[in-house]
DNA sequence: TGGAATGTTGGAAC
DNA sequence: CGTTCCAACATTCC
């Protein structure tokens, strides 16, 4: 559940939810004071990258899934809640698993919406110059980097770096500008493709490198590295058609 | 059925 | 003192 695309549905679920009162705040969470969230109404729902914010008057919960975070709406649907939000007519926000925050300070001052792939300010000359400072990094690390494209995980990094034809252990500062660009864009165009895709239970049937064992475009097999860069997360790459810039 | 996985943090170790 | 490494968290699937 938890890369960027996931959130973003997750919010577009949770706008149902604006305007209504929060009656009472359940759950096993110990680092947020729940008195505080009753006969609140929640004002906004928002997303950066991974994180997932719903806005009160005064305060922003901040939730996030980790590994193996999960939601559900109305119904309980799994024992235990990390924190549970009950609204009026049976009506409920339920969160499993997750690291749950209070946000007191100003949105906009902690999060900066321009590195978030999902977002309309996205700002792609802004990734392309923190890329830029950071030339000796493999690009499968900052793929996963949350300050230059939050929202990114595992999967989308794979699939990004198979659609563009590059080595996941290739230096950033290596690639050619042209495919710079690219990497850019791809990541906000891939993540994209995962939205709808998802939207349409159909993910995993799109998927052409992440956990896959042949390669479609060379019909080899591809090389998996469990532990990859300094981020040590899965890697499946084709190492004829995936160029190694160094 | 043990191990690994769509992730991050915080503190130890160097 | 800055950087790196690793355990911890906790659920689901194969």
């Amino acid at each position: 559940m938890p890369e960027g695309p996931s959130i973003v549905i997750l919010k577009e679920q949770a706008y149902s939810f604006k305007g209504k009162k929060i009656l009472e705040a359940t759950g096993n969470t110990t680092l947020i004071d729940k008195a505080l969230l009753v006969n609140q109404k929640i004002v906004e729902c928002k997303s950066w990258g991974k994180h997932f914010l719903i806005c009160l008057p005064k305060l922003t919960l901040r939730i996030h899934f980790m590994l193996f975070g999960s939601y559900s709406i109305n119904e309980q649907t799994k024992p235990n809640p990390r924190l549970s939000l009950q609204f009026a007519g049976g009506k409920a926000l339920h969160f499993y698993a997750c690291s749950v925050r209070m946000i007191t300070e100003d949105l906009d001052e902690i999060y900066d919406w321009s590195g978030d792939v999902m977002n309309e300010s996205w700002n792609p000359s802004k990734a392309r110059k923190k890329l830029k400072a950071i030339p000796d990094t493999l690009v499968c690390d900052t793929l996963l980097d949350q300050a230059i494209f939050a929202g990114v995980g595992n999967i989308i990094k794979n699939e990004v770096l198979f659609r563009i034809r590059v080595h996941p252990e290739s230096k950033v500062g290596k690639l050619p500008p042209r495919k710079l660009a690219e990497l850019i864009k791809e990541a906000r165009l891939y993540s994209f493709n995962f939205l709808e895709w998802k939207k349409a239970f159909e993910l995993r049937k799109h998927w052409l490198a992440y956990t896959k064992k042949i390669c479609p475009r060379c019909n080899i097999p591809f090389i998996k590295v469990p532990h990859q860069g300094k981020t040590k997360r899965r890697a499946f790459y084709c190492g004829n058609c995936q160029l190694l810039y160094r």
